[in-house]
DNA sequence: TTCTAATCGAGACGGTACGTCAAGTCTTGCC
DNA sequence: GGCAAGACTTGACGTACCGTCTCGATTAGAA
């Protein structure tokens, strides 16, 4: 029906209004308020504009907080696990407290009734940062630092789960959150040792 | 202003219908194409009958959801926390896989952004279970089966948060949950023993 | 079905409570948003009582009226006609710049549309005065002061229909309205005399 | 705050299917059972077009109802005052007798609470007519058949309100008005001449 | 360097649902 | 047994956005 649109005559000043605006509407007036028509208003932009590049507002709010995750996430390797992950960890505490966990809130929840969303936020922000964990835990599974029977992907998820338990279900605040203590918790069992 | 009414005269035949509608509605059409006015509509009641007894559609798809858990997430206690914990959580698996499930994930998306349905969510939902929970553990604590320098509440989280980060991030299928396995994981840690 | 209720029964202190609401909540906040939930509030009475009694707010409305209208409309007889006509006229024009004036507008409108009120505002308001001012220019053709060849009740049309005509289409305003000149040029006719 | 819409972009077909909807509901279920609502759907149209263009149902309906007045109620002149006259009230007197007459009914009820209902009558309706009627008048004042000391506001009035005073308030019948012997009178006076 | 076609802003459009108000009916206890 | 109280179904209100659709007015790339 409609084509395509060619990338190559796309205004840059109108995507750049348009994801600067998405941004702040969402912060300021809370991500369920957000709207297109807002977003538009504010960016001095026609809705079609939106539309013909965004599929949705979440694949939009999607894209403008992936460009402020900067690199708060990246995952050091000092050689010390533990240290290793309980730094990222906080990173990502700090992340989710901030302004961009707030939208980020409001993706998650568009994301659990729109797959397209779920399936961006999964390839954008969840998957490649659970490759580059796997990647530093499989270097202390050689390190000899973590048990080898376990597949990395399943270490992630014991990892993260607690922030994103913390971050979406509101039991615990995530100010309290003592990445360290957790990670050793983790990491130790909850088995007495003898 | 307006009066809280009173639950003695609350007609129980329309009381019944409509969250029976909503239920109904949520599965069949999706939660996001929810609409109070669906719901009225089908319930074959008005929207100010809705609008007395609910402040939302998501306290309205929370109590629709409560009366459907049944008893499919007590703490058994046979004295073998590792399969009372997997079992239990077997049956939170089933039930996040079944229709409540689907409806539980929408009702979560809404608590996003409305503290009301999140504080909802925790006291009718999360809190009790937890509570239930941390009892279970402190007698496995009580007969030196867990550690006892850990907080319950933190073993709870550290347990039941990858199931939840599976359900709402889709990060791994939740049907491939080997609820055992990951008991057993969770209590061993990552660390190798020697 | 319902049966006529017996007004043997009624509650005089109920009567009065909803006739006095009637009035003062038409005049406080314009006919138009007067409604029977706000005077059985004011009233303290509930909703059916008031429904068993009236069929519509405008019954309800023009009785709270025609118990203020008072002896302000009878109809004087000195002998002279144009004094005791301007005198009567002046009296209504007073009476519709009045409170009573501005429900009495409601009332009217309400009629345009519900035959049930207009037939209660011609039979309680406009016939009894009709009938009164014929007789009173019935005595004034007798005394040779008017034409006899002319019917009664078109004179009464006559004198009385620019009284409405500013009152319900505002095309002059009513404070200007000189009785006693519109008299002599109603009597005198607008063809010049020789 | 919401600016004026631009006329310019205005949908030609809307427009037309609003109001012949508008007219032609009024007069299959009256004026009070008139909803904006219905109009949108029987035309085809979403509210938010109908109150973008129009403030309130009344000032629909007038537009409706003054589209449909066409010539009826030109002024002749053939230098036969009287016989110019009649012939006008007769057309008015049809014209209220007419479909638009029952519409015109409900638009001046409406009137009686929105004074820019109220404006917007004299406006289109009653000054222009007015203007029209004096303009002939007053050449009736100039040939010597009409009295020189009489304003031709107050002789309008005086010629044209029993017309309104039977429309509105159903006195005697509309039918039965005769117009000619209605003028003759009004010319002549109510005193007798000698 | 001009032409021309895609993209842009603007915003009206048909819709859907919102949350509210009031209508008129009914049911339940109090007096 | 009439009455207050008020919950009920119904239906319309006026508003907010949705996503689509014209419109001219740029505006940038290909000719």
């Amino acid at each position: 029906m409609t084509p395509e649109p060619s990338p190559a005559r796309r205004s840059a000043r109108s995507h750049r209004a348009i994801l600067d605006a998405t941004f702040e509407l969402a912060v300021r007036n809370g991500y369920p308020k957000l709207t297109i028509e807002a977003i538009a208003a504010a960016a001095g932009v026609g809705k079609p504009t939106i539309y013909r590049w965004w599929p949705s507002k979440g694949a939009l709010a999607l894209e403008s907080i992936n460009e402020r995750m900067g690199t708060a996430t990246d995952f050091p390797d000092t050689g010390d696990v533990v240290a290793d992950l309980a730094g990222q960890i906080d990173n990502v505490v700090r992340l989710f407290n901030s302004d961009v966990g707030a939208v980020y809130r409001g993706v998650i929840a568009e994301a659990q009734g729109d797959p397209k969303v779920a399936a961006a936020v999964r390839e954008t922000i969840t998957e490649p940062r659970t490759r580059q964990c796997r990647a530093r835990l499989d270097r202390a599974v050689a390190a000899g630092q973590l048990r080898a029977d376990i597949p990395a992907r399943l270490m992630v998820e014991q990892l993260y789960a607690p922030v994103y338990y913390r971050f979406l279900l509101g039991t615990e605040p995530l100010d309290g959150f003592d990445a360290r203590a957790t990670v050793e918790r983790v990491l130790d069992g909850l088995r007495p040792r003898h």
